[in-house]
Parts: structure tokens; C-alpha cells; sequence
DNA sequence: ATCCTACGATGGACAGAGTCCAAGTCAAGA
DNA sequence: TCTTGACTTGGACTCTGTCCATCGTAGGAT
């Protein structure tokens, strides 16, 4: 089944009841839900689950490198399972819905030396806005 | 003086000491504050200030076009009245410190029309992330 | 220079997102 | 099956931001 599981399990995670439904709500593609989402959704199947816990999963979770986090506009992040591989991402303006992109080229190349004032940078985080088909 | 300033009088925005303070404590290069920060400099100068007050001007600032949003790490929104010239950020993963920067390219021209989805695209926006040199 | 009034400021209540903690529960190894 | 350390719970708390009724004032009119 999910291999966000099998690899959990793998990598020793201990797994309960709770953690267990939060990664299978975040399995899957082109998922990009908020903590209260995943939390709504996992209430339908263990209605116990309280918020804190969700947090507390979905933290480990982007910990272990199995999930992102994404800020699209400055309000709830959302958590995004496509973690391994590299990808940007397109936000609606209007409704929020946000696509996984994958642009050309390399935007760490476009940034010249004498614009690095000397930090060390790990990586770069592209944000294309706009209106989707259901918003125009 | 400033040129913000004298912008916002010629464009009738309605000049109050609040906001002349608000203007005041903003204008100027790399200037990224948190509402709350702008508040607490804002109230060195006028002790009263209140946060609302400061949040209103904010949102005006930024629907006038003088000052972008942005949002590096989920937390506080950032105001940035370096608005009339196109940047991108630089952001320290440790201590949050941001700095403008311009890349080469335009991120926009590396979305493919089969990676835009329907979608009418209005802006891009990129955020390096690394460690600042007092950080690393 | 003074008056008027619509627009702006105030602060306190409220809301949304997220964190923390003490106490109870349970997964999984012995 | 037992044990125990790790996990879960829910409520209180923090931080960021919004709303609203009331009060104050900028700036045009006189």
C-alpha cells in the first residue's frame, strides 16, 4: 500500500493509531492541505484525534524530510507530501488552489555571487501567482 | 525629504501624525519590518500609537501600491516599501534576516505554457533561503 | 481664524493558527 | 503478559491579525 507508510515504518517510526491516518491523508500527489484540513480528515476516521496531535505528526513528518511545508499567502501552511522531488509551486490568487509546478532551469544559477552577500544558500523557493481556470 | 512621503501627500492619501510616522518608520532601503515592529518604532516616536492603527495604514500602504507583503516563514507578515523596483528575497533560515536581491532571468519565462495549467500567471516570486554570514 | 464633518484613531474584544504542558494511554520489545 | 518510554489528549496560552463602536482631528468651507 502507501509507501509514505512503508517508509515511516522503515525508518522506525513507532506508529500509532493517529499517525497512522494523518500519513495516509497526506499520501498521494498534488496534496497541499492545511493542518486543520488534515485534521478534519482524519477526524472522519479516528474522531478522537485531537489538533495537537495532528501537529505534532505533521512536525515530525517535515522533520523526517517526508513532507514540506508551504506558505502560499502568509495565513495556515500547508503540508506537502511531494517532498522528494524538487518542485515549485502555482498558487490562485483568488482561490487558493495551489499546483505542483516543475519550471525550467535552475533559479539557484540565476543568482550571481555578488548577489549572495556572503550567505550560504541552501536552496530557492519559486511562487508563481495567479488566476486559475475557476477564477478567471 | 522622504520620497514616500511626499507621493502619498501628492496622491491625497490624508496625512495624520500616526501616519506620517508609519511612513516615516518604513521608508528607506531593505527595510523588511513586522507590523510589530513598525508598532514598537512607531511608538518610540508617537507613545499612543495604537496596533490597529498601524495595521490600517499597512494595508493602505500596501493597496496603494507603496509597499509589498511578504511573507518569508509562515510567521509575521513582512513590509517591504521597496515596492516600485521588481526583487526577489533572500532570507536567513536562522535569524529571518532579509535582504533584496535581483537575479539574473525572468523565473517567469522558465514555466512552460504544458506547466501553467489554464492558469493566467501574474508575477513570480522567489525566495532564497541559506544562512546569513553572522549565522553560519 | 474658526467651524464642520467625514475620515481616521483608539483599544478592547474577538478570531485563526499554532505551541505547550501535565496527566493519561499504549506500542512494541523483553 | 508486563513494562516503560514514547505518544496522545484537551485545555490554556501565545502570536498575529481583524472588527467595531466611540472619540478625535485634518483640511476644506466660510
Amino acid at each position: 500500500m502507501s509507501d509514505l507508510l512503508e517508509r515511516l515504518r522503515e525508518r522506525g517510526w513507532r506508529m500509532t493509531s493517529q499517525r497512522r491516518v494523518v500519513a495516509e491523508v497526506l499520501d498521494g500527489d498534488h496534496v497541499h492541505l492545511t493542518a486543520d484540513e488534515v485534521h478534519a480528515r482524519a477526524a472522519q476516521r479516528l474522531p478522537e484525534i485531537s489538533r495537537a496531535t495532528v501537529y505534532n505528526a505533521l512536525g515530525e513528518l517535515v522533520s523526517l524530510g517526508e513532507v514540506k511545508e508551504v506558505s502560499t499567502d502568509g495565513r495556515a501552511k500547508r503540508y506537502d507530501p511531494n517532498a522528494h522531488r524538487p518542485h515549485q509551486h502555482l498558487v490562485c490568487s483568488a482561490c487558493g488552489t495551489v499546483r505542483d509546478v516543475h519550471p525550467t532551469g535552475n533559479p539557484l544559477a540565476d543568482l550571481p555571487p555578488d548577489q549572495r552577500f556572503g550567505f550560504t544558500i541552501s536552496e530557492a523557493e519559486v511562487t508563481y501567482r495567479g488566476l486559475c481556470p475557476s477564477c478567471v
